[in-house]
RNA sequence: GAGACGUUAGCUCAGUUGGUUUAGAGCGCUUGCUUGACAGGCAAGAGGUCAUCGGUUCGAUUCCGGUACGUCUCACCA
């Protein structure tokens, strides 16, 4: 047999290796600016550090369908992979390594704190891409980038200049997100607000000169009080203004602070009066500065107390709120505690609580280049997938504020302004022109005397230059052939967890140095949660190692594990069961080549009636569901186009097709349905390849010896087809079912043939597929009466009735029952038709097409009912 | 606190420009099958007052409004 060297189930691992090495050997992933349409995508590179996890899997997933689709569609494909060097991820990553080998980074110089990130990026920077190689991911290698490479960096550095001479950056002193395990500031969008319990504490301030008098303040955080320069209450509250003019005695501090009346203050709340830490809170901050209070910084940078007041000194920020409380409670102050709800935010990357703290940054001011990155979303100059995250893109958008972009850390870009030795600053490329532009002012200067700012910039500020950059086109805007071709790129495939940190800065950046959109699609996913909802993360442990999984059911099965529950921007609800699903489904195509494959040919025989009709049913058949196939892509819906393509394979093609024309036992097959039934096969696999391109390619291969690679292939498209065949086949299959129940109900073995007797009607009722009914029902005869047979179990199909010969099989009671079941429903229906049509007022107002319909809903009803009774009758 | 979106079978989701004979799919479930490709399989089934209450309409799962629950975004009261 022709099979015996092909395995019984399918084996991935066997595969998967030789494929993808082949196709890099063929350069089939590499682009170059051509004639032939571009259709470009850029990775969202991961941190290139980081390991893949399910969130990777899913997003470059559908990223290569698209690509790999796009490519057989005779496009141009070109897929940009990378890293980003992710300066805070990246840093505290190397902090803690550089810790357990007993170095603080302190004792470091930059230059070898520098040497020491860069060798951990050598060590690990880009396993991640490795792994997107064993998914499969059809990315352009040769085109890999890094955002801290050369150009890039360069890049950067270029467009921060720009924006400077701009007047757009500016420094200055704000109230930032500190976070004090990073030791560096963080924007707005990189502090997650989480709920958590904690205590409300009422805390009495002595009033100054009068006896025993207080004003009670609640507060959730009592260490700082330390910090505090008022009490602040309501200008109209009654409660407190005898209080004018006076002031009150910090606790335990001892410092004399005014009583002040701010319209901020909720009467409601908490006891109605305020304590103001001008330099700790946001909103004290603001009261701070209008009412001229002085600010006292009370932390170090890394959340201790400082020197400054003089008591707790160096000890961390939660210990200190335990032990201040002791001591106000020690010393009266303390009036109560309730337990209290409230919101805290903590640092994205490192988990630690933000702490609200004044200090120099510099920022990008987003007023105005933000305002047309908006329009060309609202106008749907760029669409987004699905569309309601225009709403959330808008609001945000609409409320943009000035993006913090210095960190206080070594791993990133490093900001090139430059200070003089009074402290004066500039903006330049390098120290030299620093020092030129330094000179004008000071002709004194010593070039060793210029210092360079030590922050680095935000993360964001790289990769928002991404899909410019990865052509060099912030560097070489001009004939470059690169940025031409691919610029702007097609799709961007990314979670809408990062819509402002990146979507929308691309495009406000895109616009900005490119007059034009950087992508015109964006796809977003959806968080990869696990069977209960949790999102999955390396802290909770529920997210299984994304190549044990492909260990397990080959990439092909993960693949499609992760597509099948995954419209664009819903949550997918990971469960092994769908990769599953995936591995069985590759078995299944599998085992459908085996059975072509292992076929008899004969070119002697003729081609049966029954093959015939059956490959024009899936011409037609296919053809039909392509077209719904293309319509699913266009609207970016790839579950369903794959769910399309899979009951296409499954159903129509395995289940039904194959049957229709498979030979009996030990016969060959004539040589015109077999390769017919290639063709139909092969065109298969190239309309799954896009999701699953290692088996595809295999069998594609194995189908007899190709020139052409599945991968570089063309595409099906939908060549139209006969409506009516596909019609009429459905009614086939309505009948062999109900063939296949009476041989249920009967207990008659497949082996025993059966007679089929239709009764004919007034219409023609022959039906087409006469001699695919016979074979698969294994009949020995199908014939036309025009009376009712006897002794016979019956059914209808489309008020057409058929016979099957049983002598004594017939149990009379169960048919009866079976026909009454059935007469129920005709009679409901017969029923809500005539409701409807004897309505007066729905034949008048309804469209005649929906009383047609309703008419012959009638009809129907009526006959059926007729040939259901007469049936019952006939048992009685 | 403000806004957006959602609520359809046990689970995950389609769908309805308001009428398409009895609202669909995949998985799961039930019942038969050692059916000569496949038990990672085949066949036949069961499962839904389309969240809830009102309104518009001849007709509402679909349109409008209220309620409940859920998700997300933004803001935040110490």
């Amino acid at each position: 047999m022709k099979n015996d060297s092909i395995a019984l189930k399918y084996s991935p691992q066997d595969i998967e290796d030789k494929w993808y090495q082949h196709w890099l050997d063929q350069n089939y992933f590499h682009s170059e600016p051509d004639n032939r349409e571009p259709y470009c995508v850029v990775i969202p590179p991961p941190n290139v550090t980081g390991v893949l996890h399910m969130g990777h899997m899913l997003n470059n997933t559908i990223q290569d369908v698209l690509v790999r689709r796009a490519r057989m569609q005779g496009k141009n494909a070109c897929w940009v992979p990378g890293t980003d060097h992710a300066s805070i991820a990246t840093e505290a990553k190397v902090v803690a390594k550089l810790k357990e080998e007993g170095i603080d980074k302190k004792d470091l110089s930059r230059e070898e704190f520098l040497k020491h990130a860069w060798l951990w990026k050598e060590k690990h920077g880009g396993i991640i891409l490795e792994q997107l190689k064993k998914l499969g991911a059809s990315c352009d290698w040769k085109r890999t980038k890094f955002t801290m490479d050369e150009d890039l960096y360069e890049s950067v550095i270029d467009v921060f200049i720009d924006l400077y001479n701009k007047g757009l950056i500016y420094r200055g002193v704000r109230m930032v997100n500190w976070d004090p395990s990073a030791l560096t500031a963080v924007s707005d969008e990189e502090v997650i607000h989480k709920e958590i319990q904690s205590k409300l504490y009422y805390l009495n301030y002595p009033i100054v000169g009068e006896k025993n008098q207080f004003v009670t303040i609640a507060t959730t955080r009592p260490e700082t009080i330390l910090g505090d320069t008022a009490v602040c209450c309501h200008p109209d509250d009654e409660r407190f203004l005898h209080l004018k003019g006076k002031s009150v005695i910090i606790p335990l501090v001892n410092r004399e602070v005014p009583i002040i009346f701010d319209e901020y203050v909720d009467r409601e709340f908490g006891t109605g009066c305020l304590k103001i830490t001008p330099a700790h809170d946001i909103n004290d901050y603001h009261i701070g500065i209008k009412h001229k209070l002085p600010s006292i910084d009370i932390f170090n940078d890394n959340g201790t107390i400082n020197e400054k007041v003089g008591l707790y000194v160096g000890k961390d920020r939660f210990d200190v709120r335990k032990e201040i409380v002791k001591d106000l409670e020690k010393s009266g102050n303390l009036a109560k505690i309730e337990d209290y709800t409230n919101k805290v935010g903590f640092s994205e990357r490192t988990n630690a609580v933000i702490e609200p703290k004044l200090s120099l940054q510099w920022f990008l001011n987003m007023q105005d280049i933000a305002k047309p990155a908006l329009d060309v979303v609202m106008n749907d100059t760029i669409q987004f997938h699905p569309a309601k995250f225009k709403n959330t893109y808008r609001h945000w958008m609409e409320n943009v504020k000035d993006w913090c972009i210095s960190r206080q850390l070594w791993w990133g870009q490093r900001i090139p302004a430059y200070y003089g030795a009074n402290g004066e600053v500039v903006v330049a490329k390098n120290k030299e022109e620093a020092f030129e532009k330094l000179r004008i002012t000071n002709y004194d200067l010593r070039f060793e005397d210029v210092r360079q700012d030590e922050d680095v910039l935000d993360t964001w500020f790289s990769s928002w230059l991404w899909p410019i950059s990865v052509f060099d086109g912030i560097r070489n805007p001009n004939n470059n052939k690169d940025l031409a071709y691919y610029y702007p790129t097609n799709d961007l495939v990314t979670a809408p967890e990062i819509l402002f940190f990146w979507v929308a800065r691309m495009i406000i950046a895109g616009l900005e140095y490119e007059k034009k959109i950087p992508f015109k699609n964006v796809y977003l996913t959806g968080i990869v949660r696990d069977k209960i909802g949790r999102k999955m993360s390396k802290s909770l442990g529920n997210s299984p190692d994304p190549l044990d999984l492909i260990q397990t059911y080959g990439a092909d099965g993960v693949r499609v594990g992760m597509l099948l529950t995954s419209p664009a921007g819903n949550d997918l609800p990971f469960d092994e069961v769908l990769c599953e699903q995936g591995r069985n489904f590759c078995n299944k195509i599998w085992n459908a080549m085996r059975l072509v494959n292992g076929w008899e040919i004969s070119k002697t025989i003729e081609q049966p009636e029954y093959a015939r009709v059956s490959v024009d049913w899936f011409h037609a058949k296919m053809n039909e569901q392509i077209a719904i196939i293309e319509d699913h892509f266009e609207k970016y819906r790839l579950s369903d186009a794959l769910m399309t393509t899979y009951k296409l394979m499954w159903d129509s093609f395995c289940s039904w097709y194959l049957e229709m024309i498979k030979p009996v036992y030990l016969q060959p097959i004539d040589a015109i349905t077999h390769q017919q039934t290639v063709e139909i096969f092969e065109k298969l696999l190239q309309l799954l390849h896009p999701f699953m391109p290692f088996i595809t390619e295999e069998i594609w291969h194995i189908f007899g010896d190709k020139q052409e690679d599945i991968i570089i292939s063309n595409m099906p498209k939908s060549q139209g087809f006969d409506k009516t065949i596909i019609d009429k086949f459905e009614t086939a299959q309505h009948v062999i079912t109900e063939v296949r129940t009476v041989r249920k109900e009967k207990n008659i073995p497949q082996k025993e043939p059966l007679t089929l007797f239709v009764k004919k009607n007034n219409e023609p009722s022959e039906i087409l597929f006469d001699s695919v009914v016979q074979k698969i029902c294994n009949l020995e005869k199908l014939d036309y009466v025009s009376e009712k047979l006897e002794n016979a179990a019956s059914f209808i199909v489309k008020s057409t009735e058929f016979f099957i010969p049983l002598n004594d099989k017939i149990d009379k009671d169960a048919e009866k029952t079976k026909l009454l079941t059935e007469l129920k429903q005709a009679e409901n229906l017969l029923r809500s038709t005539q409701a409807k049509l004897s309505n007066e007022r729905f034949v008048s107002s309804a469209p005649e097409q929906v009383i047609a319909l309703e008419r012959k809903k009638q009809s129907d009803a009526q006959q059926k009912i007729e040939v259901i009774t007469q049936q019952i009758k006939q048992l009685s």
